[in-house]
DNA sequence: GATGAATGAGCATTCATTCAT
DNA sequence: AATGAATGAATGCTCATTCAT
């Protein structure tokens, strides 16, 4: 059992490392540009062993997805752990998310790859495909909930169906996300007229403004005079 | 002179002819499976013809991102001929976003290979390129002009840079659609857990959120005692 | 349209240069050998000619069995076309077939290629298959037609099917090529004792053999009235 | 020795194993579609195994092969023991070996697996290729002993050498068999015309055929006497 | 002996781009 | 200007075989 115990962790550690070695490509060159060959080389194995490891070049780009989502989700249970109110667990869930990026910018290449392949349909079967979906299943989760205790403690209002809510804010968060990390080229430049915001700048705004949205009036008030 | 013109006049609608074909294909099976063989075929052409009339694929595909930008840009531009105030201006022009992008799902997908091209760094120089690097631009100032009559008139609040402003409410836009337009799977029942809101519904609330947001309290109130 | 003739017909010469250049490969190393790479480079093409002309690997080695068959058949044709006894005819259509295999023993393996793509059910769709498909059935009909023309003409017994008949020759005349055709080996020489015996030989014997079992007992007695 | 002995029997039980599961994997995908990995799952064992019984996949083949000789000469072998003339012989070895293969096609794959490597010249060296080499050679004894039998009991005609009438029957027989075991398929109905005729009708009067065409004329008569 | 992780040569196929006509 | 035949680099994947444990 030891010895099994040792094969197993070994195994799951050259996993681990080939993961670690695509993520590192991924971010050099990007998803399109980074080749099968190329991971193997750069993580010292024979190109057969990736596929030891994973059913082909999807599944393995879907495993860095997974990672990724699995390491956020973690973050963002803990934010609803805490005993606050809705319209601030919102708040911290979409500085968890934004500042997990800016950790692991990788992860939101990953993770639009993975969209990308929902939307083309391309979509593979299997655990690891499995995975990612509960797990942006379970994101999206964190925040309709805690969307659902802000409706309750009345610090958000309960105009809107707080899933649909969840999907605005899940996906504008993304595309500001996806303004933010746009990398630096001239066009980037002209966009912003030369003035650059930082990702956290942006977000941060962007929270207020949808937080102010959807805020309750009477907690709107409160807070107010509060301060 | 004459003569000419109409030399030029063929070729110019020959060129919107592929760029008319490459629409319909991209609209049919995506960008990464359509093959410049098959727009060749489509419309009519030899494939070296295509060369004569867009330097590459990536050329082609920037010339319906132009194209689709600056149709977008016309009708934002309209929007802002229009005298009313700012805060009602960012609804229209967010609502008219919304509607060209149901109207032609296509140019969602070539504006998103436009940001991928700049993001893989993939991106090539060219006329075209500037062009829709323009677009974007144009679009973009449309968002900030607008935010700076609100600011004026007093319809949106002054605490956050306009231009700031601008990219967050582009971005969120985008991302919005994005999460709208994404094709129909398990994956995105299991995320929306069996429950579909339209694309006016996700971005109508969107904009109701992002507008009470930014809206100036004043505005507001004036707003409320007019109900 | 002389122009349009010249350049169809340098296609198809193309297109047949590709054809002889495999001929000789698979005769050299055998169909599991030879690669696309292989034959491009030795027919002085690029790797992706190949492919203008055929659609894969599959497709350009049924040209070769179509090519074959096409010619075995006109070969067969020319002996049906002939006032003779059935009797006669078969035997003028074994000798054809063993000629023809022995001038071109490539066709041997292609033929015996096709029917391992129908055992292995990866048999392809498309105009060559059938092609194949009509020419194997033509050389059947050739068989069964001087069979059934025998047994009308009393040169040939009528207790079997000449259908069935047809297979039964059919199928022997290929197993004894087959055995004749066993490349050089000391396996052979095994089998043989140390005895060669030509493919002509064998073949002869073999056309007596069922000559005779299968002739009609009052045309036997006929012939050897005259001998 | 006792020890050895029974080390020894697990060994070659566990060889036979192999060869059971190899010929299982055969009948069910081909031998071009089986591979060593599922060989090895499915026999319980660890690939690197395979290789402590067998060289490579080639000789596992070749195995088979033998095996399916081995059992297929110890029953014509029990025929030849048999006192009756020569060309009954004949016949029943025919028979005895259409019946074999109705019970094991899978071995008719495996000789023609064994043709094929000859012809392709891609055979091994070996201990077991050598057993299939006098294996064949042994068959091929059996039917030329019985045509000796026959000429000398006068049941058969003498004027061909019983080595090469061996050969064509031995050929014709395969020839046959290949034809009646043609996996069913489109092609297979074109050929036939719609009919089908059973391995046994077809090679029954396939022995018919060359029966009364090898079988000497004074016996002949006699035969139709008793009649 | 037994294992199975690692290997890497080998292959078919695609497709954007070029250029001779 | 228009063509489309030719190109060949690029790539994902398979699988028989080896060898350290």
């Amino acid at each position: 059992m030891e010895k099994k115990n040792r094969k197993a962790r070994e195994r799951e550690a050259r996993t681990e490392h080939i993961i670690d070695v695509a993520e590192v490509l991924i971010s050099e060159k990007g998803i399109e540009n980074t080749t099968m060959d190329e991971i193997a080389e750069r993580a010292g194995l024979g190109k057969g062993t990736l596929y030891l490891h994973f059913k082909g070049k999807t599944v393995l780009f879907l495993a860095i997805c997974q990672r990724g989502s699995a390491k956020l989700n973690r973050l963002l249970g803990r934010i609803l752990a805490q005993d606050l109110p809705g319209i601030v667990l919102i708040e911290k869930l979409g500085k968890t998310y934004i500042g997990f990026i800016k950790d692991n910018p990788v992860y939101f290449t990953a993770f639009s790859y993975y969209e990308s392949l929902i939307d083309s349909q391309n979509m593979v079967e299997g655990a690891i495909a499995e995975r990612c979906e509960e797990n942006a299943q379970e994101a999206m989760n964190y925040i309709v909930r805690a969307l659902q205790i802000g409706m309750h403690d009345g610090s958000i209002k309960s105009d809107v169906d707080p899933r649909e809510l969840g999907l605005i804010i899940w996906g504008a968060s993304k595309g500001i996300m996806n303004m933010a990390y746009l990398k630096k080229s001239r066009q980037r430049e002209k966009i912003m007229q030369g003035v650059e915001f930082s990702a956290e700048s942006l977000f941060g705004h962007f929270i207020d403004l949808i937080g102010t949205g959807m805020m309750h009036p009477d907690y709107q008030s409160k807070n107010e005079l509060k301060q």
